[in-house]
DNA sequence: TTGAAAGCGCTACCAT
DNA sequence: ATGGTAGCGCTTTCAA
């Protein structure tokens, strides 16, 4: 591998004026950058990122860590991050924990020295524990958890506010008896959905204690949970799933159950993954516009990093709104 | 930021120690071992990754360079990529090109001293450039792009056989006028599929001269393609998209024109992407094993970088099969 | 077993 | 405008 100072010596000059020329400063006469771009072309020279983030300090990569790559949750949500990313001229450097949660701490130190920041999607409420860390020495967003007492500067989704939207929805169109499939009851997004459920069957019902099945985000739930309802024969008209996944999985053994979906019963998940509109019927859901949450969020980080981030961009949370298809058409045109 | 020169002091050992005894080298007395790493604990050291792959010439670190992050075939890929590569301890940093060709040079020389190898997958044709291109000087796997004169070493999916196999069923299921919807012009797995389907079309009906629509496997050309044939007015029983999403647009627009799906018109697509089986009737496809591929891209790399790949594994193509469903349950059974 | 010191490839400061 | 040189934080000979 040809180096600068075989550049510079080739070109006979010092390492000094070769990395100057080569970085395009304006103190080098133009014949000598000539000669030095010349001879850097001929040998074919490619500068060595690494050497130059040691002495630069600055890395120009942004490192992300992410509970898991399933789905298409995280594939959009990278594509949002690599988009602003990429738009300022840096790479990323992906990390994932594989669910396991010890591994984050690991997968943080790791970073350290190839990255000037990152952007962390815990897999639980791991918040707290970072915040006090104080390995945690470089700039961190955190992606959907705001933390808890925490500072650190976070962009997340109002899982509250679109879960109340879609109940809300859903009693509009007729629904009376709605069942809700939750997520992981550790996961943070997983009780805001619930919480948000039940209070609004609470408060446009005046039903206290709604049936809430358990899920957990992941393929094979959404069908046990109905298979679990059928079989207690327990009256519904609606299921409100919180995500697509569980939603769709939902749907098709509903309809595999002879129900008639979006008049007979009525289905909604929460995300608007692609596959949401594919189904058919299509399926009503919450849009969180899973690209812009990434975009949000390496945004904030790279203003974090130029020391521009402003005090109300410190925490970014995206309303979400409601994406509405054929699985809730109404209950009312069943008649 | 704690150096190791820092640890070294506050524990009173040369630096040479302290990285011998971090690094757990037996060369070091189990008491000053143990003092070492307490302080290191205690100030929380945590190893500069960057200034350690300088000295030691290696970054334990695989890029990837994809042509673009859309949809599902990118995401599974970089899962099964970031399987195998995790596996071995190692971290992945991402690239794209997001469609231009120009940046594929630049994003590869960028690589240069933060990885010790790169799985690249060409937009196009790009392979030969890449051959030729002095600049690569570090270990390359391509994928799904098995260069032509080049002795770089890939991986990639069986294009042809798949695209023969579902020609073949689409027949065996009754259909006689089986459209194509190709994919871009300059892309070679197109280009192979569309030739397969001709190769098929002409050994088994005798159709030298089949039709075949211009698509670019994105979203929206599945929908025009269907679009563009019905105004046609030519006739079909069945179509042959050139991957699963314009397959499921296509089966989108057919249906919502009246056409019964899987029985009066087939339809099949190419990849197995997870929203095949999620559709209705579930769509009949060439299962790609996405995730497979990419973890076979890094397990040739990772072996390439240890000295170890052998002959035969220098070039692995993946021979795709079936996944029959219920978008070619068959003409027969529309009587 | 431990320490001193020479780099890894580059940038940036200080001279000239 | 150009050159010399001191590091960036770490690993790794070579000596002791």
């Amino acid at each position: 591998m040809v180096t600068i100072r075989e550049v510079a010596k080739e070109a006979g000059v010092s390492v000094a004026t070769a990395s100057r020329a080569l970085n395009g400063m304006s103190n080098v006469t133009e014949p000598t950058r000539a000669k030095i771009e010349a001879v850097a072309a001929r040998l074919n020279y490619v500068p060595h990122s690494g050497a130059r983030s040691l002495t630069k300090r600055q890395t120009d990569t942004i490192g992300v860590i992410l509970p898991d790559l399933f789905g298409e949750f995280f594939s959009e949500l990278i594509r949002g991050i690599d988009k602003a990313v990429h738009a300022e001229g840096k790479t990323l450097l992906l990390g994932t924990m594989h669910g396991r949660q010890e591994e984050t701490a690991q997968a943080i130190r790791a970073m350290r020295g190839r990255v000037d920041g990152l952007i962390i999607m815990p897999p639980e409420t791991v918040a707290k524990t970072l915040d006090t860390e104080p390995l945690v020495a470089f700039p961190i967003v955190m992606l959907n958890a705001p933390p808890k007492g925490s500072t650190l500067p976070f962009v997340s989704i109002d899982s509250r506010a679109g879960a109340e939207m879609i109940t809300r929805h859903l009693i509009e169109r007729g629904a009376r008896k709605i069942v809700h499939i939750s997520g992981p009851a550790n996961n943070r997004d997983a009780i805001e959905r619930a919480a948000a459920f039940r209070d609004i069957m609470k408060a446009e019902l005046g039903i206290a204690d709604p049936v809430i099945l358990p899920g957990d985000f992941c393929e094979g739930s959404g069908e046990k949970a109905i298979v679990a309802l059928l079989t207690s024969g327990i009256a519904f008209d609606a299921v409100f799933a919180a995500n697509d996944v569980m939603a769709v999985e939902a749907m098709m053994s509903l309809r595999d159950a002879g129900y008639a979906i979006g008049t007979e019963v009525l289905v909604a998940g929460f995300d608007d993954i692609p596959l949401a509109r594919y189904v058919s019927p299509g399926l009503t859901t919450v849009r969180s516009e899973i690209t812009k949450l990434g975009e949000a969020a390496a945004r904030t980080l790279l203003a974090l990093l130029k020391g521009e981030l402003d005090e109300e961009s410190h925490g970014t949370v995206i309303v979400p709104r409601l994406a509405v298809r054929g699985s809730t058409a109404g209950r009312d045109e069943a008649a």
